[in-house]
DNA sequence: CCACGATTTTTCCGACATGGAAACTTTGCC
DNA sequence: GGCAAAGTTTCCATGTCGGAAAAATCGTGG
């Protein structure tokens, strides 16, 4: 598997994590309008043909590490102990994969957050992205609880939580109306969705009613 | 408001609906090759350049009518009785709005589906549609919870939920694996999610533990 | 080490999509 | 009716996309 990497095979993925790595750092650095096709080839020394036969878009390559980097939370669920109920999962790994996926550095996060936000085909890239992911996820939960990933709705209910969490997460980050990380956004995400979100339910019946749906996900509530 | 539409305005909005109209059909009787500014705006009888007056893309034209359809969901939920939880408001708003977004047709979301399916644009085009419409969702409960939108995470979580609930059931009823209809299947999606979804929880300590995790969603367990 | 087949990169280029500019038509209003 | 504003059309310049074939590079067996 990892033997047939010769100089040939070695070459062309080098070219294309290069060519990406220049997408992105062009996007990062000069926006978006700066990364043309040929723009990234000349920073590589290859021919803009070249990145078109890589990449079909600049988008599809400025994403492309982020892409790769998803199936490290693909891994990860599938690698948890057989029986774990699917929540706690998500509990143990998103909190992680959020930085890994993205690439560790939260300026650039923030530059991708402000790109997409006025570009819509960006935005587009990465939702289809997510979407190709999302079915992995569904994937591994079926066969981690032994439901029918063709038959059974629910592992497509549940798969589409970590990728709604961390947008939700990522978009509430960027705003800056925090300053927790987004490792810790995510777990307390996941810990208020496991409980069905307090906002919204009704005042208990037991408890004296406080102005309803006042809790702030995202916020510890640390005296 | 209603009556700045004078005769002008009218037929703008007429061009606009018969040319969205004209690319949907279109599409689900010849596929989405038959959709082209030219072969659209001969249907229509205007000039391929109204057409891109209109719409930037072909798809955004075939989704325009969902796109518009998409507001009444969130009308709906605004509509609610102030107070009730947002969970209660979702059971009671989605399993309609899903057929009147949708357009009513069955035989059209199948299209829609399978065009999709294949048709990496159009997936990208629902996608970033769908997540304006979720921003939206995300206003109304914040509004109808107190939360505020800008500071608060809790609200986006919750406007993730509908759309991943629509976009998963109307995946798994067009793959054919069930005979439940549409809105009978988001009535179940809902109450499942609501409770934080059977699947993947650990074996009640109480309960005689059924198969863990195999219930399905989208199956009324009736006798 | 060379040579040949296979793969990748490059050059060249035609087909097509995109959207600006200005002429022309329709609408709103006096 | 007649003028200003808005919408539609024609024309076209520009840029993107990807096919085809030549050129360069790599793997392999003499």
């Amino acid at each position: 598997m990892t033997s047939d990497v010769g100089l040939r095979e070695r070459k062309k993925r080098a070219t294309r994590a290069a060519l990406s790595h220049a997408a992105w750092s062009l996007m990062v650095e000069q926006g978006i309008d700066a990364v043309t096709a040929e723009s990234v080839a000349a920073t590589v020394d290859v021919s803009p043909r070249t990145f078109r036969n890589y990449f079909a878009s600049r988008e599809e390559a400025i994403l492309d590490g982020i892409v790769q980097r998803s199936s490290w939370l693909v891994e990860a669920l599938r690698a948890r102990p057989a029986g774990e109920p699917v929540w706690d999962s998500f509990a143990h790994v998103l909190p992680d994969a959020i930085m890994r996926v993205l690439g560790e550095r939260e300026d650039d996060v923030l530059a991708l957050v402000r790109v997409s936000a006025e570009n819509p085909a960006m935005l587009a890239r990465q939702l289809t992205a997510f979407a190709r992911v999302e079915r992995l996820i569904a994937e591994v939960i079926a066969e981690r609880t032994g439901a029918d990933v063709e038959r059974d709705l629910a592992p497509h209910l549940l798969a589409a939580v970590p990728g709604a969490t961390m947008r939700a997460v990522v978009t509430f980050w960027a705003d800056g109306a925090t300053d927790a990380t987004l490792p810790d956004l995510v777990r307390t995400s996941v810990a208020q969705l496991r409980e069905g979100l307090p906002l919204g339910h009704p005042p208990s019946e037991a408890s004296p009613a406080p102005p309803a749906g006042r809790q702030r996900a995202g916020e510890s509530s640390r005296p």
